[in-house]
DNA sequence: ACAAGTATACTTGTATACAAGTTACATTTC
DNA sequence: GAAATGTAACTTGTATACAAGTATACTTGT
């Protein structure tokens, strides 16, 4: 069974760090599709009261992962079209940030990417899955942090905790089919530099179209 | 001073009406960027207790309309820019959605599109400019859930709440300014029903972009 | 006059209490 | 047996209470 790392879970408040944990909880399917979740029921569970968990509940319908209706939430879940789904969100973002990237001078961005997957690197070879997951979502939210849009920024952040529990659990099971896997990924990240890089807008739909393309099937391989 | 409809806040909880007042008001500049709420101010305003007021201090932070800090929460505002910004997503979504539509047959979607600009006509005989801006609204809810995405669902419904806020207050300007705006805005929703219909995807692309475009110059101008 | 420290008032986060409404089940009645 | 009714348990929405932390302003010492 896996936990929400605990190290994620540091300054929040017992609102956001229920969530967190529910939302593992849903995205891994701990907790089904179709389950009605009872605030009451999740504070004893939590040993909270029910203003933290009411809070958690809501970050949480915010989320889509769950409906509030009158008598109890019930869980929607995370399904494999969901991700997809969530994965043609990520493009729409993405690509409308390195486009936008593609005019003006982002030197110390693109320095700092390239920190990030040299830090990838060295995950691999401590096999630190946790820290893997964390910097990739970094990565991709530098890139659109740099686009300097408030909106997108915040169409990213409303997707963000997701996403990152997505990479969270996929990434745990890329790092168990081996090296080569992962090597391919950072290569992956490699590209999106190379693209913003050359500041070449047609190249760099390219490349971000077929990163999200290439995840998409990595997904698919992944479930099956 | 404007309110917000009595009739949209039917149904709600406290909560939603609070943030719905609120919203309102930092839109349109009642309350102003940089001002700092506190719970307590806002819930002897309303005459409520905290309760309700933090859920609605809760969606404003998702919407982006304010920051929550550790002492009172600062309110953001919505700028010209941020507007413009706003602009740019629903581009970006309903272009996506439109796009979907392309394939597959929505005649009765369509149909229900064509009743919408109807009532619109009607409701400027009857100058009656906010269901007006409901309908408008309704309008591009329609053509998204007829893309059948949930996660880009998910986005309008994040953004929604402003959207229809901001539609208010301008569609209020607009009917100020005479029926031969209004007759312009609707002929714009009739070109986009007239591209759904083509099922051409170049022309489809081409309206819809036109009419964010355009969209973009009519709110430059109400402003200045 | 000025700096340091303390007190005070206000902030959020969480817990608890209460009210109104919904659901499900049992009981009663036909 | 089936339908209707009433009741009991559980649900959310809102109000209130308390605790921990923070900024402001005042006081005190130099």
């Amino acid at each position: 069974m896996m936990r929400f790392p605990t190290a994620w879970l540091q300054g929040i408040s017992l609102g956001e760090s229920i969530a967190c944990e529910l939302r593992l909880r849903i995205i891994n399917g701990t907790i089904k599709p179709g389950e009605v979740l009872s605030e009451n029921r999740i504070a004893t569970d939590f040993g909270t009261s029910r203003s933290p968990v009411r809070e958690a509940m809501k970050t949480l319908s915010n989320e889509g992962l769950i409906r509030l209706e009158r008598m109890g939430a019930v869980v929607l879940g995370l399904s494999l079209q969901d991700i997809q789904e969530l994965y043609d969100v990520r493009y729409l973002i993405e690509s409308f940030a390195q486009q936008r990237m593609a005019s003006g001078n982002h030197e110390h961005v693109i320095a700092n990417l390239k920190q990030m997957i040299d830090k990838m690197e060295l995950t691999v070879k401590y096999k630190d899955s946790v820290e893997f997951s964390y910097l990739d979502s970094c990565f991709h939210e530098a890139i659109i942090i740099a686009a300097k849009h408030k909106r997108i920024l915040h169409l990213w952040n409303s997707i963000r905790h997701i996403v990152l529990t997505v990479m969270l659990i996929t990434t745990d099971e890329i790092f168990l089919e081996g090296e080569t896997k992962l090597n391919a990924v950072i290569e992956k990240h490699r590209r999106i530099v190379n693209g913003l890089e050359s500041k070449n807008v047609k190249l760099i739909q390219q490349v971000v179209q077929e990163y999200f393309a290439d995840s998409n099937i990595t997904l698919r391989n992944s479930i099956s």
